[in-house]
Formats: structure tokens, sequence, C-alpha cells
RNA sequence: GCCCGGGUGGCGGAAUGGUAGACGCUGGGGACUUAAAAUCCCUUGCUCGAAAGAGCGUGAGGGUUCGAGUCCCUCCCCGGGCACCA
């Protein structure tokens, strides 16, 4: 039943179609069926507690559009929803309140669905997922341990990025020049134990996978930069009156004539052993002073270079120079070998180093446009490629070519084998937080962890590397243990508190009847110490991880539960999973470009190897929703005042206004303003629709006849329009698609009369853009809803062809006139035509014609001097 | 600094190498109305002109082409990414 509006009242028409598609769960996705699935997917949210802002419904519009008409098209949509619900500010805001993030976030999720719900998006919200509920993480937990037992995952002592006001690490992907990402707090590094992913194992894979994903380039392109593959070659330099070398990593092999001196890290182990005597304060001095820095000073650009001289030489295995070793904070230990070999004729580090410390500059590259022999004209630094000089038996080889043979050359020398280099780090995987997964894993130590040895049918195997997983403290050593699966999912305990501790370790830490358990290695049970007195063999005493989950966890597989959110199986159903496969299209955000979506890959492609998926890659195709700025043009903030609040604009104008217009902006992938009064453009669209189809008593309008045949013209741009619409929602160009249909509404305005048929095909076209309107005039045609379900038209190609067509003539490029001509006229008719018009005529007077061109349909272009 | 995008009316934006400015907003004029809202009609790139019309015009300059917003080169500006990764 449609409504009783007898005008336009969206506030009428839209909840009552929504409480439609809900009773009749028109946009519930079935498992299984005849028709070929397709799988909208947007990028999970994370539920606010200030609700949706503008931007949220540009992307989710565009997915809900995709979906309608792919359901329209005959296809099976999966097209749900979910929450990234764990994460810092559900945790700050309970540590601010008391209360705990359990709470908080159940009342954020109720807020934004209801929010969703009121833009009438066709999710199919019966296979809503929760990061945080217990039966989603539990999958979470599981994965882990798949990563645990094939050896990706480890704990390292290593400094992190703490943040001392978040009261957390962070990993190097949440730090922007020095400061959090989120809250923008300074960083510090410190010593924690952490859990950390072998992302590294797949950087090759990562970056191989990327070349056939219909992706943004600009993201394909951010995640090869974040991978950072570079090819070179380590090389081995003696120190004079040393036995150890220093091995330099370098992409310029073809330069080593041109070294003048080699550069190590101050934290290189070499550093303070080959230091002489002579020069030990002041390299003390320099490394002490380098450990004071933060890491923003040290790779501040701007910073003049420094360095100081070891005193130690180290000889050219080319042609047995000696070469000055120093220490100079410019070479990080973190990337290749931590030491470089620096030609400042080809490098501008190296040279600015030497304008500072005055050494010398060999010149060992020529640019190919230099005609002078010595290279006096290619200017230095010199980074490009060029012809060799000054390089012995390689000089006037082309330096690229070269390289292959120097690296073979001195190969065969023992001083060099070629090496790929990466600039990806291993994942910094745990947080000292409340809020997030709890690690599987409990701890014990050496003795017991060996006579685990005596329970071959251990349930703690099941998860065991072959590697085990150790570290120490206070001079003992502990022994990582895998939960095994039936004792997922390991739910987080209650807490007092939610503060961090001010060691460094979660709050989870201070849950002292959850943290101290005993644990049983012959059955794999594991309880709390308060709750048993101290047990005996099989029992050992344990304590749990008590590090969290970063957000990142839930989100790199969350898509994959939708297809099967209530299994208590298997995370997903293999059959499922062969029906729905992975997400046909993928929208979201820009900002994610490396974080999750490279996180995402890498959990998928370890999936694939271990047999548990089908394919590596998770997102074939791609897409990122531009942002909406505020009207003054600038980013929406409150701070600025220039928000724009989904809710008050539904109020005022609609849903369907509100999801049309975001459309409308203009390309779906660009930044773009907002306009208070653009969207009163949007809503005179549709009152215009209505009165098309509706009368002031609410009937149908009599301007809408029964007749088979549409008129010719009113019937071309019909076709046109679904033509145009059909593609443009293809291709995503949804602002175009709309200024058609706008464009198609004005024929209807003048027309006299429509046809029946001509009113229901523009209403298909019009519903996925704004449903609640399309299935209201729907069901007014007297056709059964939901619209979605009726087929996608399609337009007739030879409709669309004109009889009379509108030829510009053209003088010497510049427009003289306009002929009306039967299309399907001959070129020397139209020239003939062309010429004798009287416009083009005072043009021609009293010249010479040379050229004639006629491109049929389009144009002619007369050529005179 | 390097690597990508992008610069089109007053504004958001359209334009497979073929009539630049579709569509919408804004502005101006008019109709309907007691009035307003709503709606409809005309108009709206710039300059000259009463008009017909002419000239100019897609960041700047050059080039290719019968023809360039679109292709090529140089430069300027804006946005994004990376940033001592050897």
């Amino acid at each position: 039943m449609a409504t009783d509006s007898t005008s336009y009242d969206f506030s009428k028409i839209e909840p009552h179609w929504q409480a439609f598609w809900e009773e009749n769960q028109t946009f519930c996705a079935k498992n299984f069926g005849d028709k070929p699935p397709y799988y909208v997917l947007d990028m999970l949210p994370y539920p606010s507690g200030t609700g949706l802002h503008i931007g949220h419904p540009e992307g989710y519009t565009a997915s809900d559009i995709l979906a309608r008409y792919k359901q329209s098209c005959g296809h099976n949509v999966l097209h749900p929803m979910g929450w990234d619900a764990f994460g810092l500010p559900a945790e700050q805001h309970a540590i601010a309140t008391g209360t705990p993030p359990a709470d908080n976030t159940t009342k954020n999720i109720d807020n934004f669905r209801r929010q969703l719900k009121r833009f009438g998006f066709s999710y199919d919200w019966q296979r809503e997922i929760s990061t945080t509920d217990p039966d989603f993480y539990r999958w979470t937990q599981w994965i882990f341990l798949q990563l645990f037992k094939y050896g990706l995952a480890y704990v390292d002592d290593k400094p992190v990025w703490w943040c001392p006001a978040l009261g957390t690490v962070l990993s190097n992907e949440e730090i922007i020049d020095g400061r959090s990402e989120r809250g923008n707090h300074p960083v510090e590094l410190r010593n924690l134990r952490q859990w950390v992913l072998r992302i590294t194992a797949y950087a090759d894979n990562l970056l191989e996978g990327l070349k056939d994903l219909q992706w943004p380039d600009s993201t394909k392109r951010q995640q090869t930069a974040w991978i950072g593959r570079s090819e070179g070659c380590n090389l081995q330099f003696d120190i004079e009156g040393h036995d150890e070398q220093i091995i330099t990593y370098t992409t310029r092999p073809d330069t080593i004539y041109g070294a003048s001196f080699l550069v190590i890290a101050p934290e290189h182990p070499l550093a303070l052993k080959i230091t002489t005597t002579e020069h030990k304060e002041a390299v003390e001095q320099y490394i002490q002073n380098t450990k004071q820095k933060s890491d923003l000073a040290r790779t501040d650009l701007a910073k003049e270079k420094t360095g100081v001289f070891t005193g130690a030489y180290a000889i050219n295995p080319m042609n047995g120079e000696k070469l000055s070793v120093w220490i100079a904070d410019y070479v990080l230990l973190t990337y290749g070998t931590g030491a470089v070999m620096a030609v400042p004729c080809n490098d501008a580090r190296d040279y600015e180093f030497t304008q500072r410390y005055d050494i010398p500059i060999p010149k060992v590259i020529k640019s190919k446009d230099d005609p002078t022999e010595d290279g006096s004209q290619t200017p230095m630094p010199f980074l490009g490629h060029g012809t060799l000089i000054n390089s012995g038996p390689y000089t006037g080889m082309d330096s690229k070519e070269s390289i292959p043979k120097m690296i073979a050359d001195l190969e065969a020398r023992k001083h060099a084998q070629a090496t790929v280099n990466y600039k990806l780090r291993d994942w910094l995987f745990s947080r000292q937080r409340y809020w997030g997964e709890p690690f599987p894993i409990i701890w014990i130590n050496e003795e017991d962890f060996q006579s685990l040895d005596n329970y071959p049918n251990s349930p703690f195997r099941e998860f065991l590397p072959k590697e085990p997983i150790a570290y120490e403290k206070d001079g003992e050593r502990f022994y990582a243990l895998p939960l095994p699966d039936s004792a997922l999912p390991l739910k987080l305990p209650e807490v007092e508190n939610y503060l961090p501790s001010e060691s460094g370790e979660s709050p989870l830490a201070k849950a002292l009847d959850w943290v101290d358990v005993y644990a049983n290695l012959e059955t794999g049970e594991v309880v709390s110490r308060q709750s048993m007195e101290a047990p005996s063999t099989p029992w050992v005493p344990a304590r749990r991880e008590t590090n969290t989950m970063p957000q990142w966890a839930g989100s790199c597989w969350y898509f994959l539960r939708y297809l099967d959110p209530k299994n208590d199986k298997v995370f997903v159903d293999p059959k499922v999973l062969e029906y729905w496969g992975f997400p046909d299209f993928y929208i979201g955000g820009a900002e994610h470009a490396v974080l999750h979506l490279l996180y995402s890959r890498f959990w998928f492609h370890f999936l694939h190897d271990i047999g548990i998926l089908p394919k590596p890659e998770p997102f074939k195709r791609l897409f990122h929703q531009g942002i909406i700025l505020g009207e003054d043009n600038t980013k929406m903030s409150k701070s600025r005042g220039n928000t724009v609040d989904p809710d008050t604009v539904i109020e005022a104008y609609g849903a369907d206004a509100l999801r049309l217009f975001e459309m409308f902006l203009g390309p779906l992938e660009d930044m773009k303003p907002w306009n208070s009064k653009g969207i009163e453009g949007i809503a005179r669209f549709l009152r215009k629709i209505w009165r098309e189809y509706i009368d002031g008593e609410g009937k149908l309008n009599t301007k809408i006849v029964d007749e088979a045949k549409e008129a010719p013209s009113l019937e071309r741009v019909l076709h046109e329009t679904i033509k145009k619409v059909t593609q443009d929602i293809e291709g995503l160009r949804f602002n175009t698609a709309i200024s058609q249909m706008m464009v198609f509404v004005n024929h209807l305005q003048k027309a006299n009369t429509f046809t029946r048929n001509t009113a229901k095909i523009f209403i298909q076209l019009l519903t996925p853009f704004a449903p609640h309107l399309g299935e209201e005039l729907w069901e007014r045609l007297g056709e059964k809803p939901s619209a979605s379900n009726a087929s996608w038209p399609t337009w007739d190609e030879s409709l669309l062809h004109v009889d009379e067509i509108t030829i510009p003539v053209q003088v010497n490029g510049k427009m003289r006139a306009e002929l009306s001509l039967p299309a399907s006229i001959e070129q020397a008719e139209a020239l003939a035509a062309a010429k004798a018009h009287d416009r083009v005529q005072s043009h021609l007077n009293g010249k010479t014609l040379i050229k004639e061109i006629y491109v049929p349909k389009k144009i002619i272009n007369l050529v005179v001097k």
C-alpha cells in the first residue's frame, strides 16, 4: 500500500517504505540460489558518539545505488553493514565516565543504525556484525592463532612508539611527523614487549598482487611506496686494522669508484669498536646526543647533517683506496645494513655532508649530454644515470648497464651480494589498552613449557608453532601457549577502571583474577588461580597475555563474516564462501589506503596460503569517495562551525533529497563543498516528479495515458536516459546520471501526455537514487512493490538515431552556421549545403577554398586562404 | 625535494580530438496571487553593438592538427601522497 499523501510529503512517505522493506525483508540476501551473486561492501564504520556526519552517506548512497541497481539486474545482492567498534574513543569515554566501553558502544551503535535506517539504505540488517561481539572476535582470535601457529606472530622487545597521552604504543602508520595520528599528541620511544606480525614475509606477494586489482592508481602507488622494494647489493668493506667488515647496502654499486667515505648509523654495533682512542670522546658524545634526540628532530630534513669521524679507515674493494669511516645520524640502523658507502657526486645527502666536513668529491658519472671528458658540465650531485668516468676498467660504460657487471665482479671476490630491501616493517600488533580483542595466549615458565613434551595430545599443541615464542624478564624465560580453539572466545574481563598503568601495561594487567591462572597441560583447561588451591601436575601456573589487538584486526576480515554471520562452527562455511566469494565492489575513504587495505590483504594472502581461503586478494574492485567539505570550502569541523548534520537535512528535505544531492554534487571521487542552496534544486526536482505523476488530489496525473505507443521525441529521450543512467551507474558517475534524469523530467513536463510505460520506466531509473519516492510512485502506478525487484529497463539503440540532425559549419575552425540536414546525407550534398549558406558565404567571399572536411553527423569545416 | 591528481562562467560542475559551459545553484526580468510560499516563462561567460552581428574566452606561454578544455613541451598555482629508505 502506498501512502495517502496528496503532496510530496517525504516525512510520511519515507518511514512508510522503510517499514515496508523491513517487514517484507526486501533486501535480505539468501545464501545460494540461481541468481548470480553480487556483493557490495561499504567500509566498516566506527560508531562514534557524535553520530553520522554528512560524509558517511556519500559512500553509502553510492554503494546503495549500485546494490539496488544490481538487484534489479537480476543479481542476488549482498549489501551488509556492521561496526568497527573496538578502539580508543570508546575507551577514553569509559575512562572519563567510568562506564564500561561496551555500554557506550551499544548506545552509539543504536544511534548509528537508527541514522542509517533513515536513509533507506538497502542493508541486510539480519547480517549485522560488530567486531566487539565475542561471537565475532572469537574468529579474529582464531585467525591470530593461525598466524601464531605458522610463525607469523612473534614477540619483540624492540623500541616502540609510546604515546603518553593516549597511554599506548602506536604503530609506525599511526604516527605522523612525530605525533599521534589520533589526537596529535607527542610520542616517544620506549622498550616494551610487543606482539609483531611478520607482514614483511609477504612483501613481494603484496606487491605482486596489486597488479591485477581494479583499484585507484593512487592507492596502488601508495601501497607500492609503503612496501618500498628496492634492488641493490650489500658491499663489504674491509677495515684497516680490524678483522671485521662493514657491510653497506647500495642501489648504486656503479658509483663505487666515487665513494669517498663510509657512514654508519650511531647505533651500529661496530661504531665504538672501530673508533680510535683519539676520537673516542667525540664519538661517544655524538652517540649520546643522538640518543637524546627525538626521532622528529633526527628525521627533520631541514636540519643540517651532522656526523663524527671514527678515525678508522675502510678499503674500497675496487681500487684499494682508503675511505674514512664516519658516524652520522642521517643513516638509519633500521634500513638496509645500517651503513652506507657515501658517494657525494651522485647522492644529495652524501654531497650535503661533504659540504660541511670538507671531504673530497671524486666524479665518476657524467651526464649523457655532457660533451666534456672530465664531466665538468655535469652538475653535482648528479642523481641520474650516465657514462662512467674515472672508474678503472669500467670507464666509458653506461652506468646503469655496469651495475650487474660490477656486482658480479665484486661477488666473485666475496665483496658483494645482490640483495633486495623493503621499507615495509613488521606490523606492531599489540596495544596496551582494554577495549580490544584479548590475545588467546598464556605464558608459562621454561620448566613447565618443557614438561609439555609429556603431553603429546595436549590441546595447547593445536596452534603451537614449530619455533616456540618466548621472552625474558628478570632473568626468567616465559613461553607462549596458544589457547585451544575450544577456549574461544576469550572474553574481555570486567575491570574496575580503564586507565592504563604507568608501566605501560594494559588495564587488563590489573584484573588479577583473570590474568593469573592455572593451566592444565593435559586437558587444556585454564582457570583463575583464585578458584583453586595450588594444584599439581598437570596443572601449571600461567599468566594471560594482557595486551589487546589493534583496531585493524577485526576490520581485516569482517566482510567474510557477513556471508555467514551466525555460524558457530567455522568463521564462514566454505560452501557459502564459494557461493558469494569476496566483495565485488568495495567503497570507502582513501585514508585507509595503506593501513586497513594492506593489513587485510596480508591476512588474506596468508589464509589463502594455508588453504583456508580460495583466493589471496580480498578486494578486486575498490573505490574511494571524496571528502565533502564545508560550505566555506574547508574541511568540516566543529571548531569552524561548518558542519552539516544529516538528521537536520533529512527533516528539512527528506532522505531521498539528501541522497540525490550528495550524488549530484560532483564526481564521486572528488573533494567537493556542501551547498545548502543546491539541495533546494534537488528538492524542486523531486517535487516536479511528484507533480508529473500525482495530481492535487493525490490521484494519478491524467497526463499519464494507457496508450501503447509513446510519442517518438519523448520515447527517444527516454531511451537516451535509460542508456545514460545505466552506463553511468556502472561507471559510478552518479552526478551525470542525475542530470540526465533532470533532462528527462524537463521533457516530461513539456509533454501533454506520456504513457504509463514511460512513467514506469523512469521510476525504475529513479528508484536506486531516491528509493522512497520511487516505491511510492511505483505502487501508485499500479505496480507491485518493490520496484527493485522489477527487472531493469533496457534501451533500444535503434530509437536513439534521429532523421534530421543539426550540423555545425566552421570556416577555418570558427563556428559560422548550423545546418539542419537529414542524418543520411552524403558528403557532397552536405558540403554543398554548407557552402550555400548565407553566413558561410560571407566568410568564403574573396577567399580560396583549399580544404573541405566533413565528419558525418559531427561537423563541417571549410578551410580558406 | 620526489611522485601523483587537478586548474573550465558569480558557484558546483558537463563535454569518445568535432557547436565549450549540459544539469543544478545564484543573479536579473516577468506571470499567477490581496500578499507570500509554491509553480511557470524569459534571461544570465566577457567585450563592443540599438540590433544583426563581430571579437575574445577552459591557469600562462609555445607546439601538433582542417579543428585542442581534451594530445605534446615549458612554466605558474592548488590539492594529495612520500619524505635522510642509501
